[in-house]
DNA sequence: ATGGCAATTGGTAACGTTGTCAAACGACTT
DNA sequence: AAGTCGTTTGACAACGTTACCAATTGCCAT
């Protein structure tokens, strides 16, 4: 059915590897040859089975890329990134989502590597022992992303989340806060969102403000999960006068239910986010938040790949910047 | 480096075929065959090299997803629904964005079509005549999604955004609304929100109420772009009573841009967005809306892909929902 | 003319897996 | 004891491609 090397060759009345080369645009082909099968080709419209191609050269242009979940738009704005670089170089990805499950993300990895990818990403920093040694074996690359507060196993693109942390928590302290509160989501899965809070009460402990109160909600973030745990916490502890949330979308909800009671944000209360996604930008009293490169990462990662097979590992910290908005 | 079929069997002392029959659970596998052959496959951590087994089979554990693009709330959360049944099966997705761009969509599903995936999700209806002879050569299923509204190349799932339109109308209408203005962007790259505006024209315009403006930006929708829309829109119309939006992204800047400037949200001023994100919920006054079983879409896609094997071709009509919030 | 060199083409053998067939082995029936 | 059957194992040949060598050609300098 589907037409093959063979199929084109004979059609063209020249070899087999002739074909090959021509498709691959190999040197050193006549114009004449390289007509020919060309139009042999199309006529048949041939399309070679990188299978077979990836098999022989033990090496294909698939890049396993393995990711904690897509319904986080900072992944999906990853992928975007990651997906940009692939495409100009003709590289497809092969997904994988963990689900922030790490038995499945080992699983995951281990049918992913069974395709022989010329190289994988992965999110964070911290794996099981046994996906080194996977990856060894093929002895192809790989950038893990989001994290740089570790050892990677090879390049790593992401940034500091204990700095980002400590920055919001100086910003914050220094714009005369200090009574704080924290609120996080879905049991701090992904360990950064932990890594995050603990170096903010680091911080704030330095500074002499304990942190007043910390709600990790079982459930997923969402804006309605960050007005309802924004309302308890107030409601509980009313003398707090800021709230760090783990990501814009509690962030957003926290500002809207301060709206909709009529709460004097920030002079009554301010709301710090982390992220900063388009819509905080256009909210009424945008939101004050930690914007990360998101996108960013992403095509820094799928660059650090092609590089990585000519040059050693790097680890590439990019930067975050604390985004003023009139919450704080 | 790698260990393979061969290495194991040696390893062993069994047959090559023996250890590929007892890693894919072949029946008549004596328990003491089985035992030795796992440690010995153990002992190398081999894995199986899937490429060498799909180019033998003819047909690989892959499916091809292509998608316009990942910075839209929309597919990433497809995507997730995808995934969670791809993963459930044993299957991975070669991912492909097209951009919008049907030359690059061309190029991608070519690409992907080299890997012999054993099924391909398209977005949309609409695609190069070509592509359905290149699907046809593989003979795998297809599955498109998002759309219902026309003749599908197999199966499809998705809604009627014609219908949806429709009723968005019949609804604003029968709240009492008149005077219609209209907010696109991204020069109404998914086709599917351009069916939207002329349906919406259409049944508008058979109610009596012609569309007093619409706004087509060329930048992509965010609330931004929404919010300095509907300024504009709303100082050259100041007649205009009601805003439909091409999805919540643009309502929400326009919801936000209302209530900076104290506009008397719906009195005043009626909003609707389209598709029912999680943040209009939350807002002080939820966002109405359009609800879009996006996740479902995913996961019915892949569902379909499966059956296909077994069964004809089906189109899966999902159905939304108007969300009445307090906008409206 | 002859040798040498580059450009162009082809033959063969893999890559690691699995389907097809056949063989070996018991266990049982007659 | 011979035949039958079912279970278990193995040999071999593919799948479609490409790396590695050869072989052919034309062209130039000697």
């Amino acid at each position: 059915m589907r037409a093959t090397l063979k199929d084109v060759a004979t059609l063209a009345g020249v070899s087999e590897i002739s074909v090959s080369r021509v498709m691959r645009n190999a040197p050193n082909i006549s114009e004449n040859l390289r007509e020919r099968v060309l139009t042999a080709a199309n006529s048949l419209s041939y399309t070679p089975n990188r299978l077979a191609g990836a098999l022989k050269n033990q090496s294909s242009n698939l890049v396993a890329v393995v990711l904690p979940s897509m319904s986080n738009d900072v992944f999906s704005t990853v992928l975007d990134g990651i997906e940009a670089v692939l495409d100009q170089h003709g590289l497809n990805a092969v997904l994988g989502l963990s689900e922030y499950d790490p038995e499945r993300e080992l699983r995951v990895i281990r049918e992913l590597l069974s395709w022989s990818p010329m190289g994988i990403i992965l999110t964070g920093l911290h794996h099981d022992k046994t996906i080194a040694g996977m990856i060894a074996q093929l002895d192809i690359p790989v950038v893990q992303i989001m994290d740089v507060d570790g050892i990677p196993l090879g390049s790593a693109v992401g940034m500091s989340h204990t700095r980002a942390a400590g920055a919001a928590a100086d910003y914050l302290h220094g714009k005369g806060y200090r009574r704080f509160g924290y609120i996080g989501a879905w049991s701090e899965r992904p360990s950064r969102s932990r890594a995050r809070r603990t170096a903010f009460e680091d911080r704030i402990n330095a500074l002499g403000c304990p942190l007043v109160a910390a709600t990790i909600l079982e459930e997923r973030s969402s804006a309605l999960a960050g007005a309802s745990a924004t309302a308890e916490m107030r409601q509980r502890y009313p003398e707090i006068d800021c709230i760090f949330y783990a990501n814009d979308d509690l962030a957003l909800g926290g500002l809207f239910y301060a709206m909709a009671e009529g709460i004097n944000v920030p002079n009554d209360l301010a709301l710090m986010g982390f992220n900063g996604i388009g819509i905080g930008k256009a909210t009424p009293l945008p939101l004050s938040s930690i914007e990360t490169p998101r996108y960013e990462m992403g095509v820094q990662a799928a660059d650090l790949l092609l590089k990585a097979q000519s040059e050693e590992n790097r680890t590439v910290d990019l930067s975050f910047k604390v985004f003023e908005g009139g919450t704080t």
